[in-house]
DNA sequence: GTAATCTCCGTACATGGGTACGGAGTCAAG
DNA sequence: CTTGACTCCGTACCCATGTACGGAGATTAC
């Protein structure tokens, strides 16, 4: 279980790219792992757990600076902390989702009534868009 | 009706910066007014409704590339067109809404667990972000 | 043993939609 | 007429999250 991976292994494994855990190593969400006589990183599987926990985070919709904040966790404040800023970024979700419904809403009858009277001069579309 | 505009009144008028028009000349999505002596760029209530316009569509999704797509339309391809782009964005938002449900309802389950045993040592939240 | 593939590093570039800067010219209020 | 606000221009910069480049050294495959 203690497999050692160069940096093209494990970013096979975690499934992004070279540049991207280089990146990482930048910006502090991994840290350097150990280094051999020849310089290549060797990493290890708990790496590879890192960089998937840094990728289910950001489908979550947490970026780079939550889950930097998620991974220094630890100890009993772990669960408050962790528990607000899923709740900050539910709230963020809802509110992006709203949006979004209304724009569908919109659309959706900006299609309508373009089908309904497409023959005429004017994009009914346009017109809308046009208004005041 | 027919009020000359300076730049910063067109902004103010339109609800965008200055630098935001000028973004927009050079993108050319506005085209540069006429000038008298002064250098001063004069503008028109079109070039406000114009701006607008823009500012709308944003709100719908469309990117500037799709506005300047939707500027440019005159004649009778108008409205197929129009309807296409719609349409494409329509389809676009759908997807988003359902990936941010998918988000949201998994976020929600978190919470939930997270809020019925908190009281163990593991935080289910960092938990279940870090399963294989 | 040689060739192909990796890895190293620092740095620059990419995206989209603007923002900011700075020095010089111009306009408007008092 | 002076002072302050406005405008001009080109250019660089901002945000986040990576991607790409390029030349040198290491490793692996055959
Ligand atoms: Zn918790
Ligand atoms: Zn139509
Ligand atoms: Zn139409
Ligand atoms: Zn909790």
């Amino acid at each position: 279980m203690k497999s050692r991976l160069t940096i093209g292994k494990l970013a096979e494994a975690a499934g992004v790219g070279v540049e991207t855990i280089r990146f990482y190593h930048r910006s502090g969400l991994l840290p350097e792992p150990e280094r051999p006589l020849s310089g290549y990183r060797e990493y290890t599987d708990g790496d590879r757990r890192r960089i998937r926990f840094i990728k289910r985070a950001q489908t979550l919709g947490f970026n780079l600076d939550d889950v930097a904040g998620l991974l220094k966790l630890d100890g009993p404040q772990m669960c408050s902390v962790t528990h607000d800023l899923a709740l900050e970024k539910l709230h963020v979700v809802k509110e992006k989702i709203d949006a979004l419904v209304a724009i569908r809403d919109a659309l959706q009858q900006m299609v309508r009534q373009c089908e309904r009277k497409h023959t005429r001069g004017t994009c009914p579309i346009i017109q809308s868009l046009v208004q005041e």
